[in-house]
DNA sequence: AACACGGCCAACCGCCTGAAT
DNA sequence: CATTCAGGCGGTTGGCCGTGT
């Protein structure tokens, strides 16, 4: 013979936990730890299965739970490692302190699977919907053929540059709620203020789908000397973003309050060394054009340089900036550079967008 | 003000695996 | 070794709440 049952009392209460029930069990794990979930109920005084005290608990109660929205990087880690485990819950939120598994598998349908599908990519590949492509177009291009296979291949899944387009662009929807640059005037870490263009309301329509992406395009320029990272709107009246009213805003290593680069030069190693990123940008529409690919108009307007964050310049790795002293010129540096790496990715997956 | 609708999320359900008997 | 269950997991549900009409 096996065990006795144990859950099958119909005496057992069911639903929604009572302050009185939550503070029972509050006490009684405090007191004796939760080493057996069978006897608990009984010894904590509560008409509850053990099964149901130990979600309570591990779901709700657990002094260690962090409470509020996620964060960008939660968001991107999620997304990130659904692409590589899948519905493996528990496994993503043993990479999220603080966050059970319950609630990112919660926030993932509710919020994530469907801002995904929203925008054309299919949340259990985590590649763009292949339903909603002009596919024969895509696939006869000599353009897919040379230098893209990376977007539709094995490689897509973790496609870091793609995963990250996604999670930007899904904060940016989350955060236009947020006001998150509201302010006329900042400082950045150095003390200089910063200029806040009047937010600039862009739309992004795939001419295929409806996606609708509309993103807050903040400025940031010091007012008062020539050290800048300047983030130019030269396009605002475009219906859709080019790379650098993209990028400013989602930039996983900006911090968009005081215009500074994180954790910039790990990340650059780590980018070059495990992620294929390159260490020169290619010319978007020099190599675009010669390989055939008829470049829609919005690839064509992410392709000028002279739109982008720092001058990108095609034909080298060095961008024109100017800086104050060694600090400023170093963190500019630093960010131009991540921008063109950045700039790299974006382009080759919103080809595709 | 009342109603309908949809989003959110805590809690439950059902299944699987390893351990206890 | 067979039986049974606890614990763990992913899927699903139902009630609450905010918003729109």
């Amino acid at each position: 013979m096996g065990r006795s049952p144990n859950c099958e009392k119909s005496s057992l209460k069911k639903g929604p936990w009572t302050a009185e029930e939550d503070q029972k069990l509050i006490d009684y794990i405090q007191k004796n730890g939760y080493g057996n979930w069978r006897t608990l109920p009984t010894n904590a005084g509560l008409q509850r299965c053990g099964k149901s005290c130990r979600l309570r608990w591990t779901n709700y109660l657990r002094p260690d739970i962090k409470r509020g929205r996620f964060s960008f990087e939660e968001e991107e880690t999620i997304i990130q490692l659904h692409s590589m485990l899948g519905n493996k819950w528990s496994n993503i939120a043993a990479h999220l302190p603080g966050r059970t598994d319950n609630e990112i598998k919660n926030y993932w349908n509710t919020h994530i699977r469907k801002r995904l599908l929203r925008m054309g990519i299919d949340p259990v590949t985590h590649t763009p919907r292949l339903d909603l492509l002009d596919m024969p177009s895509v696939l006869s291009s000599s353009f897919y053929n040379s230098s893209c296979t990376n977007m539709f291949g094995v490689q897509s899944v973790t496609n870091p540059g793609f995963l990250r387009l996604a999670a930007s662009l899904l904060s940016s929807q989350r955060d236009q709620n947020s006001n998150l640059v509201h302010q006329n005037h900042q400082e950045n870490k150095f003390g200089h203020p910063l200029q806040v263009q009047e937010n600039t309301q862009v739309q992004f329509q795939n001419q295929d789908h409806q996606t609708l992406i509309q993103d807050h395009v903040p400025s940031c320029a010091p007012l008062n000397n020539s050290t800048c990272v300047t983030f130019t709107s030269e396009s605002a009246q475009l219906k859709e973003p080019t790379v650098d009213q993209v990028l400013p805003l989602n930039f996983p290593h900006f911090d968009q309050q005081t215009c500074h680069v994180n954790d910039c030069v790990n990340d650059l190693d780590r980018l070059i060394a495990n992620e294929g990123y390159q260490r020169h940008i290619i010319d978007p529409m020099s190599s675009l054009t010669s390989s055939g690919f008829d470049l829609p108009p919005h690839v064509s307007n992410l392709s000028r340089p002279s739109s982008s964050p720092a001058s990108l310049n095609s034909n080298s790795t060095s961008c024109i900036i100017n800086g104050s002293n060694t600090e400023d010129e170093r963190e500019i540096s630093n960010c131009s550079n991540l921008f063109k790496y950045e700039y790299q990715e974006i382009l080759d997956s919103t080809v595709f967008m």
